[in-house]
DNA sequence: GTAAAGTATAGAGTAAGCTCTAAGGTCAAG
DNA sequence: CTTGACCTTAGAGCTTACTCTATACTTTAC
């Protein structure tokens, strides 16, 4: 498919997913015999999990380095495995600490909750949504 | 405490730490007659949850909504309250795809140590690494 | 075959979040 | 009463990650 298509389904800027390419993150993207890119059905996805690592808070470095040794059947799968355990630790470290200010919101928004209850305010949107 | 000394127990450049007060995340930073800033013993817990929040991908504007909500024992508790339910829905949305990525470098770290012994490499630093 | 739409590259511009520099005021030690 | 370590502000500069502009080539539609 063509960049205008890409954009299209992954939401993604055309100038960002150029960006992109040039930064590492999407391989393998092929050229016409007019010099435009033909992505393959699979850049779809690719961007999406591009997306996705970015709004968690990984660096396009990172992105890069993850996305790489994912998709590496090469030699280097031990430094690869590395690199996952890496990954999943700063995953895991990620976790705990929004556990932790999960916890700080509940108790916070109960007792805003209880507050506004005793000034006597409407709760309309407030109480526990989702 | 002077800033110096806030600077190095949160290990928070000086110059942030202004910029931080500039944009409203630290409050009542009092001054000596020097003009100097003197900031109380809790700031430095003000900061490191600012830190935390941070690293956990939270704006600046994101941070400071969420912490004068937090410290407001003011009117406007049911907006408070709204406002720590939509933190903790983006909270708890982000740890659901932590987990999902998790998952996802966990089975690929098998695959690239399983691989990696395959080729007959060490895996010295590699085992499930913490 | 020409206009409109799509693609290419290179490079400028933008926003957020720092980080540093310049020029100057304050204060304790010697 | 000066030196040096601190503090002040204003504003310049930097990095990351886009986002857009300019210029030019290709394709599609009429």
């Amino acid at each position: 498919m063509r960049i205008a298509e890409l954009e299209k389904r992954t939401g993604v800027n055309r100038h960002t997913l150029r960006y992109y390419e040039k930064e590492g993150l999407l391989l393998e993207v092929h050229r016409g015999g007019n010099n435009y890119r033909d992505y393959p059905e699979k850049a779809v996805d690719r961007v999406a999990m591009v997306c996705q690592l970015k709004d968690l808070g990984f660096s396009i470095r990172e992105i890069r380095d993850l996305l790489n040794a994912l998709r590496s059947d090469r030699i280097d799968c031990a430094e690869g495995a590395y690199l996952m355990a890496e990954k999943k630790a700063a995953v895991e470290k990620k976790i705990r600490e929004l556990r932790q200010i999960r916890k700080l919101l509940d108790s916070e928004q109960k007792r805003l909750e209880a507050s506004a209850v005793a000034h006597g305010l409407s709760l309309k949107r407030t109480a526990t949504t989702r």
